[in-house]
DNA sequence: TCACATTGTGAACAACACTTCACAACCGGG
DNA sequence: CCCGGTTGTGAAGTGTTGTTCACAATGTGA
């Protein structure tokens, strides 16, 4: 078993033992390095599924930092360390992918409050559900109910024969059939005007699939 | 085809209407309500992509609203208004699912670049990449292989016999059937030693499979 | 060398996914 | 009212996927 580790990035020596020292404390394992350089090189090496990154580094800078982390290591909470913060700054760095932001000068506590609030969240997600995933990756396998989950995606809400032409299938039983699939495994509903729509199950499938298809093309 | 709109909440009628009026001069089509409570039946009969919501509103308010947006309608970019902001009241709206925030007062012009961002990253993201995705997807509707895959992400490498009583299956050419599926799909591969490992494309897979069960489970 | 685990193939079969067809209930306009 | 489009069901057939079994090549330690 590999133990779980917490990054810290931040060239401010002082700052940056003292952090360490309040993670130890709390009894956490603790990696740490100056630059974000050398955190990219310890990501590779650690893989942490936490990190504390300081905005400001000579080199290159945290906000630079962090899309790359984030593309990389998807899986990494990021806690954005910064000095002059404002509010410009902060939505900035939550947009670019951060989980939190903390301000300095912080408290002991606000730090731990930060990391023990991240770790909450990564322990929750790593909480998986996978049996609900079957069915929902059993649907999508078939081109024909991606392609209908996708024409619902663009359009918010069809009926039975605009899919069917949409999708320029001539037997409509077909399509019903594979409405009817997508049904049972509740990825798309269907309202009193037999409107069908995706439900919001649904629609974390349709953003999962450009992920998908994102990351695969690059 | 729906028209697609955009969504202004705000309880602040002068506001309110010179929201939409901006929006309007530029050529969107908008429509607004007072209140969260309205704002959930709205988004119910229109589901707009993209919806400005102010922080302070008499009843819920803004920041209760967002987790339940977010929670509905994971595709839709919310981009909240607030009046005396603060680090702190940003970081926070941004990690309740804001995909960005506007301090009032602001300029027609921080508005409007707001919204096209938004906009873009919502045309962005509907791009999708489907051709390469089939036989992947295919591949990952059964779950013994998706067992598989999982089992040589932990591992980085196995032999067949190590594969097989992993997965607790006693008849070993059912194994060596999935496998041979997932080989020709290029998911997996073998080396001289006969030991079996993801290739980068599956690599990339079992990310994604990561992502969903997170999503999904959320 | 023999015994035994590993790694694999191909055929026969079972189970399931998908398609097609025949038909029917319903609604709206002419 | 009738006609044509919409939305649907169920049964029968077809094809694909998945399982099981019998068997074989290879390597490996006693």
């Amino acid at each position: 078993m590999i133990t779980e580790t917490i990054l810290v990035v931040d060239d401010d020596q002082d700052l940056r033992e003292s952090v360490v020292e309040i993670l130890e404390d709390a009894g956490y394992a603790v990696a740490s390095c100056a630059t974000a350089e050398d955190a990219l090189q310890a990501m590779q090496e650690t893989t942490p599924r936490l990190a504390l990154v300081d905005n400001m580094m000579p080199g290159m800078g945290g906000m630079a930092l962090l899309p790359l982390l984030k593309r990389d290591y998807p899986g990494t909470k990021i806690i954005m360390i910064t000095a002059f913060s404002t509010v410009d700054n902060a939505v900035a760095a939550m947009r670019s992918g951060a989980d939190d932001y903390l301000s300095k000068p912080f408290r002991r506590d606000d730090l731990l409050v930060a990391v023990r609030r991240a770790l909450e969240v990564l322990k929750f997600e790593s909480r998986q559900a996978e049996p609900c995933m079957d069915e929902a990756l059993a649907c999508l396998s078939n081109p024909i109910r991606r392609q209908i989950l996708v024409a619902l995606a663009e359009s918010g809400e069809m009926r039975f024969m605009d899919i069917t032409r949409t999708l320029g299938i001539r037997d409509h039983t077909k399509v019903n059939f594979h409405l009817k699939n997508l049904k049972s495994c509740s990825l798309i509903s269907q309202n009193r005007e037999k409107n069908y729509r995706l439900t919001p199950q649904g629609e974390k499938i349709i953003e999962c699939l450009h992920l998908l298809a994102k990351r695969i093309s690059s």
